[in-house]
This record gives structure tokens, C-alpha cells and sequence, in this order.
DNA sequence: CAGGGGCTATAACAAATGTTATGACAGCGG
DNA sequence: CCGCTGTCATAACATTTGTTATAGCCCCTG
């Protein structure tokens, strides 16, 4: 059993598709160099042009646009096993910025070691585009998230997605995760005010959907939580045993 | 000068990336079945595994998901050029549908094919590779749209990007374009309801933004639509002379 | 040419969500 | 150990947006 920093990468991909030996030494082969980042850090600015892309290895990271109002609209969490910057390698200019929400930890890769990744392993590479399509089919949900569902299903349903995110990574057990982020952080995400999501969370709490304290959110009650969040897990297009519930 | 059903499609690539004589001659050269689409029907239904993808010829289309409460969702609006089910070659399942806002021409290229060309024309790949990415840049936008801009804003940036899509594939002259779509279907886009778009049309055209009658569309004042938008076309990746204003 | 259906426009009212303010509490740094 | 700061919780109130209802209009079809 080999033991790497991507070995939650090669976990992510093989969430949503299979790898073989090979093809996960290719991964494990590729270099590395890897950062610390502090909480609320920008990975990556608005208006960069990236010449490498990261993956997450510990730590969440979410991607944002400010608004010249002052706004400022979430529109992915990351979590590790994700690479959240993967799209840079074709379209160079950055139209967002990428930031840590907790301390993290980081790993960079050169473009250019990646290109040669994805010529000589192509299922590799299409496990890595497979990833940027599921990526945009979560934007798609939350397009969905915060146009039409109201705010207590709203939360409800980013609380399911992130669950089985975590889950596909071996990040979680008995419904229980690590969820560090603070509620201002979750209103930014659902496009509500702090106060908001203050009283969904109540609501959520009281209706013994789920608990929340010090950062560890528990699902109470899985099926109803689904239930109340319209739930469909399809567009994280997870392969069976990763979308087993 | 050539002339063909996929001219629309050449130049919507070649907005986001220049091709050659020989890449556009074998975009060409896709076998392809053509479909004339009454308005408001499936073009591809949520749960579908298609086994080719479409380019829109003629007409509005949009990708949606129907909730189990009844709201729809429409989460992209597709304009001639587009590719609107290009992921379908990597993500079997479709996790939404594809349904027609007008009546519409639409090619259907078997997944075979376009696997071909890509895999012969690496460039041809990059742009299709380009364009899925700029399709997911439009859904963070869309996200930032519904989740952090009032009504007012929400519709006059709608706008914007219908605008530059359309002028980008040579469909709009004097800030002028065909706008065929309803106010509910508006409503369903940006996640308000049909009399709020209506009061937020209203308020377009008495502030001199626009006008909009029988399916036409103009903007009347440019610079001023972008201010309440908060329209920042970079999302759009489009080159140079497509961008300029 | 008449009738009907869908779309637009508008009003009155209801509900969801935002804003501002404040207190309690926990964690951290001095 | 104290005080600061950030976060959570909650209240009172403001605003935006949704709902229901109705009327007019345009366009299609018979």
C-alpha cells in the first residue's frame, strides 16, 4: 500500500471513475510542490493567468466573485481530492477567485506536467475531464440551489452535497463530518444573509435534521434531510459504491 | 466561401479560438442529421444516455431541471453555435434536460464522429474541449446572477450575455437582436416569478435601457445596461474583436 | 370576422428574506 | 486572567419578491 499526498486525488477520481495500477503511478508520479495556506488566503486571484493547477489535500477552498456592490457569491466548495483550478489549463485567464476557507494544505502542479499526464495516460485524461463535467454539473445544481429552492432547503441540500463529497474521500462516517466554516461563509454560498442562515440552521437543528457544534455537523436524519433538500444525487454522477446511502 | 449548416458552429468556436482552413474543413465534413424541433419540447430528456450531441442551428434552446415541487430551473439559454449536450460524450446520464424555447434546427453529430475528430484534429479538440469550458463559466456567472444580484440587475445582465452571445456568431446588428422567449420562461432563467420579471421589464424600458416588442430586442443605452448588470464580460472568454463594444 | 388562448400589464395583498441592532459566548493574545 | 474579537443567536423592523386576481391585447385559427 503505497502512501501519497495524491492518494486522496487518485481516491476523488476513482469516485467517479475506475483507475488502474498504472494509471494511479502516473498520478503519484507527478511533481509536487506543496503549500500551506492559511484561512480566508487567495490560491489564486481573479484576473491571474495560472501556470499550474493545485489540488486540495486537506483543508476547504472555495471558489467566489466579488461584486462591485461589495457582494460576494460562493459558487463551489472544495474539498480535498478536488482541483478546483483544473479548467486553467485552457482557458488562461482566471474569470474568479480561489481561496481557502480553512487553513489548508495545497498541492501544485506545473501545466506542462499535467499536459504530458493526459497525452501519454488518456484514460487518465479522461478521468480529468470527467472531473471538470462533473464540476460544472454541480454548478448546474446550484444554478438550481439558489434560483428555486427556498432558503431551508437551500442549506438542506448543499449539507447533502457536501456529505457525500466528503464521504467519496473517506472524510466521513456515521453521517458525521468536519464542517468548519463559519454561517456568514454559508451565506455567501446560498446567496442569503448571515441572519438567514442563522434561523435555517435553527430550523434544521430544531426539526432534528441534523447537529452542529464546534465545526462537527452530524446528519440526524438522513432520508428526511433529502427529503425537505429535494435531493438528487445524479449530477455528482458517483460511481455505485460512493453513491451507496 | 463555403456554405454550411455548421458555418454557425465554426464561428462560435472561432469567437473563443482561431481555427484553420483544414480544422474547419473537417468540422465540415461531421456526419449529421438535421431536425426541425416545434417550441417547447425535449430535445433530450433528464435520465437520457445519448449517443450523439447537437449543435443548434436555428432557434432558442435551454437545459433545465424540473423539481419535485414543480419549479423549473432553466439553467443555460443556447443560441445558434452552441453545443448544448457536448458533455454527453463524457458523462453518460444526462442529470437535466434540453428543450427548445422557439422552434428550432438542430444537428444531431453521432458521438462516433465527433470521438474521431477530435481524436484526429487535436485542436478541433481544444476548442470543443474550450467551449465546455466556457459553458461552465456561464454557470458560475449564472450562479453569481441568482444568488447575488437584485431583479433589476439579474434581467439587464441576462441580457448583456444574450447580447454578446449573439453578436459573437453574427445574429445581432445595431445592438438589436431577436429575443423570441416569454416572460415566465425569463422567470424561470433568473429564478423570480412572472410578475416580478414583468415589473423588472417595465422598469428596463422606462429607464431608456431597452426596448422589446414583438420578439425584438434593443439596447438602447449600453454602457448604462452594464452598470446595473455589474457586466463584466470576461466569464465570456470570447477574442478580441467578438469582445470589443 | 369572431372567438379563444396565451401573453403582458397592473393592482392589492401576503410571505420570504434582508437590515440593523444587541447580547451572549467562546477562543485567543497580551 | 482579562479584555478583545469574531461568531452565533435573536428581536424588531424594512424591503424585496411572490401570489392571486383581473383586464387588455395580440395573434392564431376556425
Amino acid at each position: 500500500m503505497v502512501s501519497s499526498p495524491l492518494d486522496v486525488l487518485v481516491r476523488k477520481l476513482e469516485s467517479i471513475g475506475p483507475l488502474s495500477k498504472d494509471e494511479q503511478k502516473a498520478i503519484y508520479a507527478l511533481p509536487l510542490s506543496i503549500r500551506s495556506v492559511p484561512e480566508h488566503q487567495d490560491v489564486v486571484h481573479d484576473g491571474d493567468r495560472p501556470t499550474q493547477s493545485c489540488v486540495v489535500l486537506e483543508g476547504f477552498l472555495c471558489r467566489y466573485k466579488q461584486l462591485p456592490d461589495g457582494t460576494r457569491q460562493i459558487h463551489s466548495i472544495h474539498v480535498p481530492g478536488d482541483m478546483p483550478d483544473l479548467q486553467s489549463l485552457h482557458l488562461n485567464v482566471m474569470d474568479h477567485g480561489l481561496a481557502t476557507l480553512t487553513a489548508s494544505k495545497v498541492a501544485f502542479i506545473p501545466h506542462a506536467a499535467l499536459r504530458k499526464l493526459m497525452s501519454e495516460q488518456p484514460r487518465v485524461s479522461d478521468a480529468l475531464w470527467r472531473d471538470i463535467l462533473v464540476d460544472a454539473a454541480i454548478f448546474r445544481e446550484w444554478i438550481v440551489n439558489v434560483g428555486a429552492r427556498e432558503a431551508y432547503a437551500r442549506l438542506a441540500h448543499l449539507l447533502c452535497e457536501l456529505f457525500l463529497k466528503l464521504r467519496a474521500v473517506g472524510l466521513s462516517q456515521d453521517f458525521t463530518f468536519q464542517l468548519p466554516i463559519t454561517q456568514a461563509e454559508l451565506a455567501d454560498a446560498t446567496g442569503l444573509s448571515t441572519v438567514h442562515v442563522n434561523r435555517s440552521v435553527m430550523h434544521l437543528r430544531s426539526a432534528g435534521l441534523i447537529t452542529w457544534e464546534r465545526g462537527e455537523c452530524k446528519i440526524e436524519n438522513w432520508d428526511e434531510l433529502k427529503r425537505v433538500a429535494m435531493f438528487d444525487p445524479t449530477y455528482l454522477h458517483l460511481n455505485g459504491e460512493a453513491k451507496a446511502a
